[in-house]
DNA sequence: ACAATTATTTGAAAATTATAACAAAAGTTA
DNA sequence: TAACTTTTGTTATAATTTTCAAATAATTGT
């Protein structure tokens, strides 16, 4: 099989595209151009066709792309073609937020699991999830078939939950404390970083009246 | 001056080496290398000595770095030496959490200002911060001289809100709706997507599947 | 004082990623 | 049908980022 590695900033692109063929979609817009999706979301024309062109040919010369056929390829290849079940451990502010958040299930995640240990937490309702003490995590991930664990707890308490998530066999793991986690070769580890974005912005207004700019 | 740019890759991972380096601090360590630095952070050695070149000679030969001295230094490049008034605007479930956020205040950013538009909200407290409206946005930006906001409304008030930033004077936006922001040359826009690290985990578990793995 | 060791600097090489240019294909018009 | 326009897919070029390797500096132990 042909797995020619694509960077992992084009498949991020590709989320950004898909959101972006959907509202075209919803709109009714049948035909897009590589430039429409450019403009509408921030790149340049020739990174949309590049992007594009790691998975096939889409578009038609001359004339563009299908939008439905387009967006259904992009979720597709993104894997969104299916319904990602999620287990969420923190039930705080954080995790609430996430249980709430529309943009996740929008995309075909549900969240099958939340956790705490906190026993002011536990037993409350999250919308129609009760919030489930973490010992049940390892059985109720099994029963529900969760691969993906999303840790949402305080610093000091994240590696500790991913190890508990690794015991329980998920496949990856979202981490949006500002902890680095360590996972054994496998298990996928992403970080949802809610201040590196803002230190870039300080970094930047820094330099600029550095600069005085 | 002699300017030389930096990677941004390069500024976001200096925040991790920073977190990690008041991490080493609190536990009285006093010495460290970059060896230590890259297993602490998970990157190479060579890219973390690398990644501080940019910004100075920070360490000694045959020593390491002195984890005092380089938290320090990490901090100031960062504009972390000063505190950062923010302003959220939207006091839901996201805009909550980020009020409440333990991670952001340890880094010297204080949410100055919460606004929404839903009459349900306005007055309400967070902590010991009022929901104000949105129309006092510009007033009340200008008194506490926020430069950044932030924007955790629903994806289809994203753009509008953003408009209203600029319009007050904003120099830098962080976005945490899956919306694309258009803003005038100058104005800094960073977005914290919650689903797009999702997306590249199931992609990644899609190739998984596939290839059987 | 000197060798041995450790670990940073520095600069070059390699790899990766993005940009730009262009030929090919499809549709359109005369 | 032939010329023209549009827009893709692809190749080539450029820029960026990371990795590697040699040189240098400080420390420790003998």
């Amino acid at each position: 099989m042909k797995t020619l590695r694509v960077p992992e900033a084009t498949v991020s692109r590709l989320s950004i595209y898909s959101r972006f063929l959907e509202r075209l979609d919803k709109n009714g817009i049948t035909t897009v151009s590589s430039g429409e999706i450019a403009d509408g979301v921030g790149v340049s024309p020739a990174q949309v066709r590049k992007d594009l062109a790691y998975f096939g040919d889409f578009g038609t010369r001359g004339v563009g792309y299908n939008v439905k056929d387009l967006l259904k390829y992009t979720l597709k290849i993104l894997g969104l073609d299916q319904e990602w079940p999620l287990a969420i451990v923190g039930a705080g502010n954080l995790g609430f937020a996430l249980c709430t958040n529309r943009s996740l299930s929008i995309r075909g995640f549900r969240i099958a699991g939340v956790f705490d240990n906190n026993s002011t937490r536990v037993g409350k309702r999250i919308g129609n999830l009760e919030i489930k003490p973490l010992a049940q995590f390892p059985e109720i991930v099994k029963k529900e078939n969760i691969r993906i664990g999303v840790i949402a707890v305080h610093t000091s308490l994240a590696q500790e939950v991913a190890d508990i998530m690794v015991k329980s066999g998920m496949q990856a793991i979202l981490n949006f404390s500002p902890a680095t986690i360590n996972v054994p070769d496998g298990i996928e580890i992403r970080n949802v970083d809610l201040s590196i974005k803002l230190e870039l912005i300080t970094f930047n207004l820094g330099l600029r009246t550095a600069q005085n700019l």
